[in-house]
DNA sequence: TCTGGGGTCCTAGGACCC
DNA sequence: TCTGGGGTCCTAGGACCC
């Protein structure tokens, strides 16, 4: 049995706590330079802004309804996710991470009345956070994400709620006759797993509700659609077969891209974004133990802009295995100047870290550049690290991604953005009696 | 003026092998 | 008229997730 606790529109939640007067208000949070919306309060959704609509499209609510838009702030968001994910472990004796705002939660051997438990720790995450949240449980995974979805709009069907009103839905504690009431009332592009691709190719053949996609044949799903889906419909049927990952498992590929705040035609501030993000990407890389074989990189122009369209991409092979800052931002400099046509108005550009490999692994080789080099490398990424860990990111960087912020005309732009309230003493909120 | 970023898994088809 | 059978590995692309 599993449970899913999942904070309600999180990033807006997380903004919500250090600026208690967005209660209550239209809210969204932008992606970066601020493009699109990526988090909506309730009140936002009621007055019809979409999932990653354009700003330039719906600002003009700002002035009509009082929508509030705020930049994107991920190191609060991702400190806010650490606390609460450290209190949603408290319901049961594993836990996935599963993204920033979700957690699966296995319960298998826990005691007693699991409505309860699932109230209390939501009420604790609340009070302690001051996130609220909804926790659903189920058999399987998919049915606790169900029950999660479940818990969400059931209250949204008896009027317009705060958000932090969503509450609790246990499925297992649903007699038979309900539960069918239940999946029959929901929506089948709502299931865990399908997309809109495949809720369309589902309703047109008469499938609507997860009634009906419960009552279908495994066999059938899986011939006609893919053996993913004949998963669900085992997971929806209450029999599991996506298991809790409570390790997290190594990245298999590492990726760092960003949209440009304006075009660029150069070569120079090309170099100098991928120069960056290879060094970003070279640190997710050693924080989780891994070196890289090859190394992907790409530029493009924009999808919606008219205009000679432009898109490259190349894999450039490492000598051997590493993640070297130095040799990995070598590597993807080398790849820019190898795609790089000038006349373009490019908007992003990024690199993979491909073929990743634990870093334990040495290939054996017939080459006399010695041991100690490698060891010299490798005290040296520890120790940039470090400093950067302890002085923010940043403070020691390869030159080639630019000395100082003001001369990046890449950089992207961010004109809304919170304070790190939680992560930075200079930007530490100040109680006044 | 203006449209995010970071992942995973599966499948089909081609190259290649014996 | 007629052209085997069975595998593996790799890649590109599709679909999905948040």
């Amino acid at each position: 049995m599993y449970a899913l606790v999942d904070g309600n529109n999180f990033y807006v939640s997380c903004e919500r706590v250090f600026r208690p007067s967005l209660q209550g208000r239209p809210v969204i949070v932008l992606s970066n330079n601020d493009g699109c919306a990526i988090a909506r309060s309730n009140e936002a959704k009621a007055l019809g802004v979409k999932m990653a609509a354009p700003w330039f499209e719906i600002r003009h609510l700002a002035d009509s309804h009082g929508l509030v838009a705020l930049s994107a702030n991920f190191t609060l968001y991702g400190d806010m996710s650490d606390r609460m994910m450290s209190l949603a472990a408290g319901l049961g004796p594993t836990q996935e991470i599963y993204s920033i705002d979700e957690s699966f939660i296995g319960l298998d051997g826990v005691r007693g009345d699991l409505t309860k438990r699932a109230f209390a720790v939501r009420a604790r995450i609340n009070q302690w956070v001051g996130i609220p949240c909804g926790v659903g449980i189920g058999a399987t995974k998919t049915l606790a994400k169900l029950a999660n979805y479940i818990a969400k709009t059931a209250e949204r069907k008896h009027g317009s709620y705060p958000d932090d009103l969503a509450q609790v839905c246990n499925l297992c504690a649903l007699p038979a006759s309900d539960m069918d009431a239940v999946l029959a009332a929901t929506e089948v592009s709502e299931v865990w797993g399908v997309g809109r691709r495949i809720a369309k190719q589902l309703q047109d053949g008469g499938i609507n509700t997860v009634l009906d996609l419960v009552r279908m044949d495994p066999a059938t799903v899986r011939s006609r659609w893919s053996v993913v889906l004949e998963r669900t419909v085992r997971e929806l049927q209450g029999l599991p077969c996506i298991e809790l990952e409570d390790a997290p498992l190594p990245k298999k590929e590492i990726a760092c891209t960003r949209s440009f705040g304006r075009p660029v035609t150069d070569l120079r501030p090309l170099i100098e974004a991928v120069s960056e993000f290879a060094g970003r990407a070279a640190e997710k890389l050693r924080r989780q133990g891994s070196v890289a074989r090859e190394i992907l990189v790409f530029a493009h122009t924009s999808p919606f802009r008219p205009g000679p369209r432009f898109s490259r991409s190349t894999v450039v092979p490492l000598r051997r295995p590493t993640a070297d800052t130095a040799l990995l931002v070598n590597a993807a400099t080398a790849g820019m100047r190898q795609i790089y046509e000038p006349g373009y108005q490019l908007i992003k550009a990024g690199v993979m870290l491909l073929d990743l490999v634990p870093g334990t692994v040495r290939q054996g080789e017939l080459d006399l550049e010695g041991d100690d080099e490698d060891a010299n490398r490798s005290r040296l990424m520890t120790a940039m690290d470090a400093l950067n860990g302890r002085f923010g990111k940043g403070t020691l960087h390869v030159a080639s991604t630019g000395i100082d912020d003001h001369s990046r005309v890449w950089g992207m732009r961010q004109e809304r953005r919170t304070p790190h309230y939680t992560t930075s003493w200079e930007e530490m909120p100040v109680a006044r009696a």
